[in-house]
DNA sequence: GCGTTATGGATAATGATTATCCTGAAAGAA
DNA sequence: TTCTTTCAGGATAATCATTATCCATAACGC
């Protein structure tokens, strides 16, 4: 349903880590489990799915951790964060640049497709207006594939 | 520096208050007083805007109100909703549809600029993902020319 | 190992948005 | 106009994701 290629958790989880270190940061045991929950998942999970996650592993570890983590690897733009006003905002880990994504509105499900590039749109629009543009958002809202299917 | 083209607050406004009414909703003089407000401003106002702008003529408005409109407004498809989750909800009541935005990430200026559609675009990612797409969302963030100026 | 200092854990605070409750106004009928 | 019904407004409490605060402790360079 999405994409799925050039993902290598392994190697992300080793840049994620050496980026940090090298940049002064200190590599705790949940520091580290944050960061292999993030390089190994694909759905864009929320603070509070990571937390989830993270207690199997580390059953004390509070959520208020995983909120500064997440706060220091958008700092070093390790992350892409997806807000929402209504609901808890999303994280990927594997491709922290901007991308598109299809987001289910049912079920939150969410998604990378592959897409041809706004880089162009992105020059358009800062000769049009004058901004000086550095980052950009698409989201395509809808049903996901599973969630039609309940339709009927 | 934005779009400014083909507005008509007069206009817009006749269009609101005519679908609010058609589909049984009370115009009240605080939800005309909302209403003209969003017809007249290019800004993309925040429920707050709104709300100050409408205690000029109307002292005793509670934001409650403004809320509660403008929640009634995205019901019906009469304005659109700008969600962020670290700041205010900014609203667009003259063009309801899905639109790009530039965004000041400075001062919180929010323009429409004028750029090609993303229908196609949107058709492509519905093949690839099998969504069944309804609604997008582009933004472009960056610095608006009066924040680069402050720059120096 | 030691000392320094960033980090983790627990919890309180924040702030935009939503829910609740009751009074009063809008709209339609008679 | 008056009556009746129901929706909307005002005030305020509740919600909940995210931040801030505080202190004990673990990480890392030496
Ligand atoms: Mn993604
Ligand atoms: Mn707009
Ligand atoms: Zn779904
Ligand atoms: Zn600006």
């Amino acid at each position: 349903m999405c994409d799925e290629a050039k993902r290598d958790p392994a190697e992300r989880l080793r840049q994620m880590t050496a980026r940090l270190k090298e940049r002064g940061h200190r590599l705790t045991p949940q520091r580290l489990a944050i960061l292999r929950i993030l390089a190994e998942s694909r759905g864009h999970p929320s603070v509070e799915d990571i937390h989830k996650a993270l207690l199997k592993d580390f059953p004390t570890t509070s959520l208020a951790t995983v909120y500064k983590t997440i706060t220091r690897l958008k700092d070093e733009n390790e992350v892409l964060e997806l807000e929402f006003s209504d609901l808890a905002n999303r994280y990927d880990g594997n491709t922290p640049t901007p991308h598109p994504h299809a987001i289910c509105t049912r079920c939150g499900a969410i998604c990378d497709p592959d897409t041809p590039p706004l880089e162009e749109l992105a020059k358009l629009v800062a000769d049009r207006t004058g901004f000086r543009i550095t980052s950009h958002r698409l989201d395509f809202y809808g049903l996901c594939p599973k969630c039609q299917e309940q339709d009927g």
